[in-house]
DNA sequence: CGAGTACATTCTTCCAACAA
DNA sequence: TTGTTGGAAGAATGTACTCG
């Protein structure tokens, strides 16, 4: 029996998130010559052509589409298992930086705060804060962020969630003025 | 407004170089 | 010898511009 070739599922999720082969090579360091080998190699293996030219850009096919959540997950999963175990987490010791992204009412509130908790616990950490260009999930699908703090929904259910607290919204008005509905 | 043209972008293929 | 990679060239397509 024919195994596949395992290096080709990182190439996979890369092309598949980036539905381009010059993205996708650019993400794993290649030439866009090499990623285009790669993706026929891909297409052989798979039996399915994976992403079709649509004008000057590539779409995904519906084999592609299908298993494109299979692919990320698979490549995470391996990403895990092939991460040095480590015994037991120590804080203090532990020397990493973490990429948040969240808001700047979330960062004039809170970031002085957490930063100082931080701080005094693992004071080899370093938060990063990144601003929110776009809402969907894919820096945290990537590991390009490794949280993410805001009103999230539509994450996946491989996005994991946890309600942190509830606000609210209070807005004043004159008398004299009237309330519109924004145009587009 | 439509046709023609030049240019830019992206992907594919060929070929040579390199490593195992 | 085999497999992988990158450079170069070509193909396909879109965009911008000009002209009648």
């Amino acid at each position: 029996m024919n195994e596949p070739d395992f290096n080709l599922l990182l190439a996979l999720d890369a092309l598949l998130s980036e539905a381009s082969v010059a993205g996708a090579a650019r993400r794993l360091g290649l030439s866009a010559s090499a990623m285009s080998r790669t993706l026929t190699r891909l297409r052989t293996t798979t039996g399915d052509p994976l992403l079709v030219r649509a004008g000057r850009r590539m779409v995904l096919t519906p084999h592609a589409q299908a298993i494109q959540q299979r692919a990320n997950s698979a490549t995470m999963e391996a990403r895990s298992v092939l991460t040095p175990a480590v015994s037991a987490l120590t804080l203090p010791g532990l020397e990493r930086t973490f990429t948040l992204r969240t808001n700047e009412g979330f960062i004039e509130t809170f970031g002085p705060r957490l930063m100082s908790a931080v701080a005094a616990v693992a004071p080899g950490v370093c938060l990063c804060f990144v601003p929110k260009a776009e809402k969907d999930a894919a820096p945290l699908r990537e590991g390009r962020v490794d949280l993410e703090i805001g009103v999230l929904s539509g994450m996946g259910p491989e996005i994991r969630l946890q309600a942190l607290f509830r606000d609210h919204f209070m807005g004043w008005c004159g008398k004299g003025i009237r309330c519109c509905r924004p145009r587009r």
